[in-house]
DNA sequence: TTGACATGCAAGCGTCCGCTTGCCTATCAT
DNA sequence: ATGATAGGCAAGCGGACGCTTGCATGTCAA
C-alpha cells in the first residue's frame, strides 16, 4: 500500500535518490556514510535500509546482489506517472 | 513546514487536483459534490477545506475571492522541481 | 569451522497527519 | 436587521509513519 507520492514525501528518502543519482550501484554501508557527509543525516543503517526498501518497492531504486552486497540503482522512470498525470505548464490564469 | 512532496502525499488531495484540472476556478462546494461524485470521496467540507489550504502554501493550487465565494485554479508550476531534480529516463541499468 | 562483515526481520515507541466536531466571521437577499 | 449561504479557526482523537533496538540470516576470509 504504497506509491511514488508518499515514497517521495519523505525528505531522506529524497536524499537517498540524490546521492544514487550521483553514484550508481552503491552499497548500504555507502549511501549511510555518503548520507551522513552530503546531507548530515544521522539515522541508523536500519532506517535507511527501510527507506531504500519503500523506494525499491515503488520502482524508483532497482537492486542487485552481489555476495553479500545489495548494489542500488536510481531509476526515474515511475516519476513518469507525475507528469502525464498533470499539466506542468502554468495555468489557473484568469481569462 | 510543508513542500510539495508532502502536498502531493495524500490522494484526496491528488483528487483535488484531478478535479481543478477537469474545471477551472471551482469554489469548495463545487470541488466537494465532485469528489463525492467521480471519486467516492465523503470527506467532510472542512477536510478538503484543509487540503486546499495544504495545497495552495505550496503553490499548486491558486485562489481568488469572489464575494462570499472563493475560487480555486490549478498551477502545475511548482512541479517543475520534481523533473529538475531527477532524470526522468530510465537509469540503472548495468553496463 | 570460526569470526567478521553486510544485510534482513520484527516489535515497540513517539510524533505527525488527516479527519471530525463545534463555533465563529463574512457576504448577500429579503 | 434577519436569515441563509460560503468559508475559516481551533481543539481533540485515532491511525499511520519513521526511527530505534535486538536478534537472525547469509556471505566471505583465515
Amino acid at each position: 500500500m504504497s506509491d511514488i507520492y508518499r515514497a517521495l514525501a519523505d525528505p531522506t528518502r529524497r536524499n537517498i535518490l540524490d546521492e544514487l543519482c550521483k553514484r550508481e550501484g552503491q552499497t548500504l554501508f555507502e549511501l549511510c556514510s555518503r548520507l551522513a557527509m552530503a546531507h548530515g543525516i544521522t539515522s541508523t543503517r536500519q532506517a535507511i535500509s527501510q527507506h531504500l526498501a519503500v523506494l525499491e518497492d515503488v520502482g524508483l531504486v532497482r537492486t542487485e546482489r552481489d555476495g553479500r552486497s545489495k548494489l542500488h540503482w536510481f531509476d526515474g522512470t515511475p516519476l513518469k506517472a507525475i507528469v502525464r498525470r498533470w499539466p506542468i505548464d502554468e495555468r489557473g490564469t484568469r481569462t
